[in-house]
DNA sequence: AACGTTTTTGGGAACGTTTGCACACTTTTT
DNA sequence: AAAAAGTGTGCAAACGTTCCCAAAAACGTT
C-alpha cells in the first residue's frame, strides 16, 4: 500500500528515543527497560503502528512466505490440502502464495521460478502429471531453497515428503470391487512417471494377486495429462470397453470424475453396469450418478504435516540432513 | 530465499560501473548508451541476475501484489474467477495472494487486514455471506487502498464492481421451471444482506409475475451461512417440503449442491420429484442425480474484468473518481 | 581555442527495518 | 576508592533498489 503509515522512525521521534530502542522495545528484547517498553507499546498501539513486512524482509533476507504448487485449486483434494497448509502457515506467521500448474510441466517450471524470484522462503509442491525432469528444482534446492513434496513426489530427491498410503488405498479399493463380485477390473490411471501412479498400480496388482485374478496389462490405461483433456479420457474409455470390464479402479480425483463423465457421454447404456472405485476427495460424491466407492485422502492433514516439515527446514539453524517421508492413511467410502 | 544471488552492486563492481548506471541499463532507460546497455545485459544474463523484488518494493513503496478474498476456493465459481484474475495479473506482472473467508465475517476482516499489512497494492473481494459492516473496508479504501468488488458487492460503496446479470439469470431459471409446468416454486437463497440475494430474488419474483403466479414469501428460505453448515440447509429443506413445492430455484453454488444433498439425505423419496434450477459453476453438474438446470456465471471473465479495473486503479496517476459497475450475462444450462 | 550542448556516467540519499558496537550511567565487588 | 559488572540507550551500517543531482566526456559551433 502506498498510503502513509507510521514507522519506527515516527515513533522514535515522537517519543524522543532512537529507532533502535523502539525496534527493540517492539520486539520485546531484554535490553529494554519495562518502562520504555510500555511507553513504546502504548504509543504504537495508539497510532496503530504496523511493521512494514517488506523492510523487514529486505533486512532479514527472508519473506515469511511459502509457495505452493498444485495442479489445480478447483479440485477438492488440492483445495483441502491448501486449507491444511494455511491453517499451519498463518499460525506461524507465514503467508502462502498459490500457483497452479494445470498439469503442465512448462507452467509448473514457470511458476516455481516466478515464486523463487519473489523470494519465497520455502516451497510445497505436488508435481504435475507431465513432469519428468526436476533438475530445475534440484538446482533451486542446491541454492538453499527448502522444498517439501506432497502427494506426487519424485523418487530420487532427498528431502521431506508427505504422501498418502497409496498402496493400501488402492489395495482396499480393488479388494472392495473383487469382494462385490467383479472379476474384470480395469485400472485407469495417471501418467506413468508419477509416484502415485506406480504405488497405486502396485496396490491394484496386490489385490488381484491375493484373489488369484490374473493381472492383464491391457486393462491398465494411462492418461498423460491427468484428465485435463476430455479427449484423452474418452479415448481411454473407448479402448477399455471392448475388454468388457465389470469394474474400474481409478487412481485420481480428476480422472475419476472425468471417467464417469466420459462413460456417460460415450456409452450411457453401460455407465451404471460398471462398478467404479476411485480416488477422490470430492465432497459432492454423494450426488454422483452412477454412484461410486471412493478412496479419500487425508488432504487437510497432508497439508498440515507438509507445512510443519517445511517450516522446520526453513527455521533450522543448520542444514537439515535427516529427511522423513510421512505416510498417511486413506479412507474407503463404500458406495451406498 | 536466503541464498546468495548476484545484485546490481555485484554487476557494477564487476564491470567497473556505478550501481545507478547498471540499474538504468537494466531498465533500458534512454540515458544509457547502447554499448553500456549491451554490456550490462550480457553480464546480467551470464550471472543469471534476478532483481530483488523486495528491495524494489521497499523503494517504490508498492508490492506488485494484489489480494483476493473469496469465501472458498473449493467452489468452482470462485476457482474459475481466480483463474481469470491470475490470467490478467501475471500478464501485468502482479502476483496474487488468495485468502478464504469461509463465509465468516470475522475471518474476512482478519484476512483483509492481514493482506493490507502485507502491503498489497489492491484488493479484489467478494463479501462473505455474514458480512454486514464494511466500515473496515471503507477505512482502508480511504487510506488509499484500491478495492474492486465482484459477485457479492455492497450497495453503498463507490468503487468499481463486477457482477453477473443476476436478475436475468434468476428470471431465466425461474421461467424455465414455470415453462416445464411447475407452479409451486420455492426459492432457497443466501443471507439477506448480500447484493446477489436481493437481485436474484427480484428475478425470481419477476418471472412469477410474468406468468401470473402469486409470490408467496413463505416459499423463500434464507441461509445465513450460505450453506456452510449442513444443519442450516436441512432445516430449510424441512420447512419447505410441507408446502409441497414442485420446483426449487436456488441462488448459489454452495447452496445448490448442499440442497440436493440435504434433500437426498432427509427425503430421498421426493428428491427426484422436485425440479431444481440453481446457480452453480460446478463442472460436475452432469454427474448429479437428480439432475438439474443450472445458471452458469461467466466466472473466468468476471475475474479478468475485475482485475483489469483494479490494475487501472492501482496504476492511475490521479485518484479515480468515475466508477463502473460491469454486468456480465449468465448462461442457462438446461437439464438433460 | 574557447565555449555551449548534448550525451553518458557516478555519488549518494532514501525506502523501513534490524543489530553489532560503543557509550553512559548504576550498582556491585574487592 | 577504584575497578568490575550490569543496565539501558543511541549511532550507524546494512539489506538491494531507484532516482535526483551533479560531473565528466563527447561533440559541435563560432
Amino acid at each position: 500500500m502506498r498510503f502513509e503509515t507510521s514507522t519506527i522512525k515516527d515513533i522514535a521521534k515522537a517519543l524522543g528515543l532512537s529507532t533502535s530502542t523502539v525496534s527493540r522495545a517492539l520486539r520485546d528484547r531484554y535490553e529494554i527497560s519495562e518502562e520504555t517498553k510500555k511507553l513504546v507499546l502504548a504509543y504504537a498501539e495508539k497510532v496503530n503502528y504496523r511493521a512494514n513486512p517488506i523492510a523487514r524482509s529486505l533486512k532479514e533476507r527472508r519473506s515469511y512466505s511459502i509457495g505452493i504448487i498444485v495442479s489445480e485449486i478447483a479440485n477438492n483434494f488440492f483445495s483441502q490440502v491448501i486449507n491444511g497448509i494455511e491453517s499451519i502457515a498463518y499460525d506461524k506467521d507465514y503467508h502462502v502464495i498459490i500457483s497452479q500448474s494445470h498439469e503442465s510441466y512448462k507452467q509448473e517450471k514457470l511458476n516455481v521460478e516466478h515464486l523463487a524470484s519473489r523470494s519465497i522462503d520455502g516451497l510445497l509442491i505436488a508435481l504435475s502429471s507431465e513432469t519428468q525432469d526436476i533438475d530445475y528444482l534440484r538446482s533451486l534446492y542446491a541454492k538453499g531453497l527448502p522444498i517439501v513434496f506432497f502427494d506426487r513426489v519424485p523418487e530420487d530427491f532427498e528431502t521431506h515428503k508427505v504422501i498418502a498410503n497409496n498402496f493400501k488405498g488402492s489395495f482396499d479399493a480393488t479388494e472392495h470391487l473383487i469382494l462385490s463380485g467383479k472379476r474384470t477390473i480395469a485400472h485407469l490411471t495417471n501418467s506413468e512417471n508419477l509416484s502415485i501412479t506406480k504405488e497405486r498400480l502396485e496396490g491394484y496388482k496386490a489385490a488381484l494377486l491375493k484373489y488369484h485374478i490374473e493381472f492383464k496389462p491391457e486393462l491398465v490405461k494411462y492418461c498423460q495429462h491427468g484428465g485435463m483433456h476430455s479427449a484423452e479420457l474418452e479415448q481411454a474409455v473407448k479402448e477399455l470397453l471392448p475388454l468388457q470390464p465389470d469394474g474400474i479402479f481409478i487412481s485420481s480425483d480428476r480422472l475419476t470424475t472425468g471417467c464417469i463423465m466420459a462413460l456417460k457421454k460415450t456409452n450411457p447404456e453401460v455407465a451404471d453396469k460398471i462398478a467404479i472405485a476411485g480416488f477422490t476427495n470430492s465432497n459432492l460424491v454423494e450426488l454422483f450418478s452412477p454412484s461410486l466407492t471412493s478412496v479419500k485422502q487425508p488432504a487437510f492433514e497432508m497439508g498440515q504435516v507438509a507445512t510443519e516439515l517445511l517450516i522446520s527446514m526453513i527455521e533450522a539453524k543448520r542444514p537439515v540432513t535427516e529427511f522423513e517421508t510421512k505416510v498417511l492413511d486413506t479412507e474407503l467410502v463404500k458406495k451406498r
